[in-house]
DNA sequence: AAGAACATCAACCGCTACACT
DNA sequence: GAGTGTAGCGGTTGATGTTCT
């Protein structure tokens, strides 16, 4: 026995990460696909331990993931998840595939927390006037936010809430899958379709969704049209203004277009060729003083195009007219060349067409008629019930 | 204009479950 | 079965940006 540490803690870098080492990593995801992330730091010569490797890929380099605003669509199903289970990030996150558990976890820590509480004191101080019920916040209104989550906690059980709601979803997850098996295209009519048309999930971990939702990894999602918007624009770290991995990434583009598309190692590669090139230099036409100058990258190994590196992960970046900066991400996250990535990192995430229908169906319903039965159906739901969606 | 207060979010830390030997 | 390492998760921190006074 006696695997050696992960990494040593001398000597290991910390703090936001530069273009440079995002490159580094990005490449040699590229080349030998993600996992093993022990051997990341050694093989690419970064500075940096294991885990830190494996959860910038996961939160900010992987291909699929959205940033930028949450839709307002978005925004109700972390509301209504997070009051169906709770803080457990990675499964609301498994239902918003384009958005990483730590995106949804510091969303809501910095937004729907003081939205609902601030929510809930106002209604409350609305019943103290006024005994009829709200009507005009769906938080509110619905019976699964936390204020009513509390009530059905202590009569049921929290972790039966959680089973049932797992056991449902993962009956509707295997129902979707099959009915989407042999029509690609269904999804992309979902309501949802900013963020459920994505291939990829988080939380390759066990759980009964999981093991259901593979079953439709091979279905092909369609590009997407996003709303993605900027986050803040002037940061002067790298690391904490993703717009500038798109920059990079852009700036590969640039450089590539006079180059011949290869083909795509959808495999942890044996695509060879690649590792006598050499990097091109980044240029970027903004001025952004945060410009790479990156000529050569050599691993502990092989040496290969960080520009060909790109344009196999991501694809042929295009210019678009809309300037966000994580379009590109965005679009090209359905790339075929991404999809391997989506593949191996994000189980496929269904039309969820029962759930949305739930999550969204409630919301609207509480807005009319201040109803409460819808959720109560499905939370309350005995599990012979549930059983009845397959 | 300056600085205090607040907001945001990338990254880290510590824990746990699982895999491996 | 025990010991150890790894991957993943959730909580927290701290650097940076923004707004307020």
């Amino acid at each position: 026995m006696g695997r050696p540490p992960c990494c040593d803690k001398e000597g290991v870098k910390k703090g936001p990460w530069t273009p440079e080492e995002d490159i580094l990593l990005v490449s040699y995801i590229q080349e030998h696909g993600p996992g093993n992330w022990r051997a990341v730091p050694t093989n690419t010569g970064l500075l940096r331990c294991s885990k830190s490797c494996r959860l910038r890929w996961t939160n900010y380099l992987r291909p699929g993931i959205k940033r930028g605003n949450f839709t307002d669509q978005e925004e109700k199903m972390i509301i209504h998840l997070q009051a169906l289970l709770g803080n457990r990030w990675a499964a609301i996150a498994s239902y918003l595939p384009q958005r990483t558990d730590n995106d949804i976890k510091n969303y809501w820590n910095t937004h729907l927390k003081k939205k609902i509480s601030k929510s809930q004191s106002s209604d409350h101080h609305h019943h103290h006037h006024n005994s009829s019920r709200s009507s005009d916040n769906c938080f509110l209104s619905s019976p699964s936010s936390p204020e009513n989550n509390h009530t059905i906690s202590s009569s049921r059980g929290q972790w039966e809430r959680r089973l049932q709601t797992d056991i449902h979803m993962a009956k509707q997850a295997l129902c979707d899958a099959l009915s989407t098996m042999d029509n690609t295209q269904k999804s992309t009519t979902s309501i949802f379709p900013d963020f459920m048309n994505s291939s990829t999930t988080s939380s390759p971990k066990k759980g009964l969704l999981l093991s259901t939702q593979k079953q439709c990894q091979t279905t092909t999602t369609t590009t997407t049209t996003t709303t993605t918007t900027s986050s803040s624009s002037s940061s002067s770290i790298y690391a904490s203004s993703t717009e500038n991995i798109a920059r990079l990434l852009q700036g590969w583009s640039k450089n590539k277009t006079t180059c011949p598309k290869k083909e795509h190692s959808s495999s942890a590669s044996t695509d060879n060729h690649n590792h006598h090139s050499t990097l091109e230099r980044v240029d970027y036409d903004n001025g952004d003083e945060q410009k790479p100058k990156i000529d050569h990258v050599v691993f502990s190994n092989n040496q290969f195009s960080k520009n060909e590196a790109f344009q196999s992960l991501f694809g042929t970046i295009e210019s678009t007219e809309d300037n966000s900066p994580y379009s590109d991400f965005s679009h090209q996250a359905v790339s075929p060349e991404a999809s391997f990535f989506e593949q191996e990192s994000k189980p496929c995430t269904t039309t969820l067409s029962v759930l949305e229908k739930w999550l969204f169906d409630d919301c609207s319903m509480q807005q009319h008629c201040g109803s409460q039965t819808q959720d109560h159906d499905l939370i309350d739901m005995p599990l012979q019930e549930t059983a009845d969606f397959v």
